[in-house]
This record gives structure tokens, sequence and C-alpha cells, in this order.
DNA sequence: TAGGCCATCTGGTCCT
DNA sequence: AGGACCAGATGGCCTA
């Protein structure tokens, strides 16, 4: 659904951008062309006409400064699309022509979720370095405390005893923002908003996340 | 066709 | 005055 927006939020409904966009131009430079050319605007009926007081100094009409306002609206907003492109390219999704861009918003709860998990591992994984060098006693597992899934992958990956990574998952959330598809990543869990609505208790158990067990 | 998501325009507010 | 930021309105595109 977001396929209109995919081209790194170029769609160009604008006739200003209509004008002036150039596939060669960097967004910037297209941005910089119509500050510069306000010419041939599309003046509104009833508007004032842009040319300036006679005599004076050639003012900026109001037409003129709308279109500079408008101009730089969009280029901060496309600065701000930009950001969440670069923030998307970052996070643990699947990516590519078949896979649906995420949205703005599931963008945001997913990072932000990510973060609360990366953090979370990064504590587990403390506690498990932490007991790793207390001492030969306590290098057995601590059965009666699974450990969670990404720590146990991280542990894996150092070569710690007993902890196998999970198999990779791909599962469907019901509703919200993150869209149908979501792909689960081994070692990970799952980031969905439904999984992750008790961010502060992560599960530690490496059992399936509960939206892919909510799931059919 | 309804709803979601988006880009854009626009006016207001705040800051420098 | 000019720029940045914000929120509401509007209209287009896409999907279920």
């Amino acid at each position: 659904m977001d396929s209109d927006v995919a081209s790194s939020s170029s769609r160009a409904s604008s006739p200003e951008l209509e004008e002036a966009g150039s596939p060669e131009l960097p967004p910037s430079r297209v941005f910089e062309a119509l500050c510069r050319e306000p010419g041939a605007p599309q003046r509104r009926p009833g508007e004032p006409s842009p040319s300036g007081p006679a005599g004076g100094k050639p003012r900026a009409s109001r037409q003129e400064q709308r279109l500079k306002v408008n101009s730089r609206e969009r280029r901060r907003m496309h600065d701000l699309n930009q950001a969440l492109d670069g923030l998307r390219e970052v996070m643990p999704y699947s990516q590519g022509p078949a896979v649906r861009k995420l949205s703005k918003i599931a963008t945001l709860l997913l990072a932000r979720n990510y973060i609360l998990t990366l953090s979370s591992s990064l504590q587990e994984m403390r506690r498990l370095l932490s007991e790793l060098h207390a001492g030969p006693r306590s290098q057995q597992l601590p059965q009666a405390r699974p450990m969670h899934p990404a720590a146990c992958s991280l542990a894996a990956a150092a070569g710690y005893p007993g902890c196998r990574p999970a198999p990779q998952e791909t599962h469907r959330t019901a509703a919200g923002p993150l869209g149908p598809f979501y792909r689960h990543y081994s070692g990970l869990p799952c980031l969905c908003s439904v999984c992750q609505a008790a961010p502060q208790e992560l599960p530690r158990t490496a059992a399936a996340p509960s939206c892919l067990r909510a799931s059919k």
C-alpha cells in the first residue's frame, strides 16, 4: 500500500514538483530550484498578483512568500522521511520488493521496541558474563531461569554451552500498525506491538512469540 | 466503497 | 522579518 511512497517519498502531486522534479536532481536541489524559481506560479482566483509594489524594493509578494514557505515545508517533510527511511534500513524486518514498506507509525513503534529489546539483551548478556566469570561452580547453566531468546542466541554465537539459535520464523500479526506481515528473526524476540505490550517484561523463555501463538 | 497512509498546502506560534 | 515547527484540512493512491 505504501508503494506510492517507496521512492523516498517523492510523489509529485504538486504542480511545483512536477515542474521542477528532475530525476537527475537530488531532492534538495529540486527544492532549491523551487525556491529560486517562484515564476509561473499557479495563482488562485482572487489572490493578488505576485508582482510587488511598483517602484519600491522588490519585496516578496504574498504569493512568493507562500511558495517559499511551501517549499521549505516540503523540504522539511522530505528530510523527515529520509530520516525515517534511514531508520527502516536498520530495523530487523524483511526488506525487498516483495515486502511492503513499514508505515511511519509502524517504523517508530518498531524502533522503540527494538531499542528496548536490545537493551534487555545487553543486560542479559552482562548477567551471563558475570555468571561465567564468577567461578567454576556457576559455570553450569542456570536451568531454573531460562534465558531470553535473544540473549541465548548471542550466547550461542559466543560459544556458551547449551544455547542454540532459534529457527527463523515468519508470522502474521493479526492487525496493528506493523501491517499484516512481519518476519520474526532468529534470536530476536518479536518486536511487534502485540508481543511488546509490556516491553519491561520481556519473555524469558525461548517459546514462540505471543503473537505467533495467538495467530492461527 | 471505506479506510489507511501519504504528500502537500496553509495558517498559527515561537524563536532568532 | 524570516525560518522552523506544528497541526488541521484536503485530495490522491492503494488495498481489503
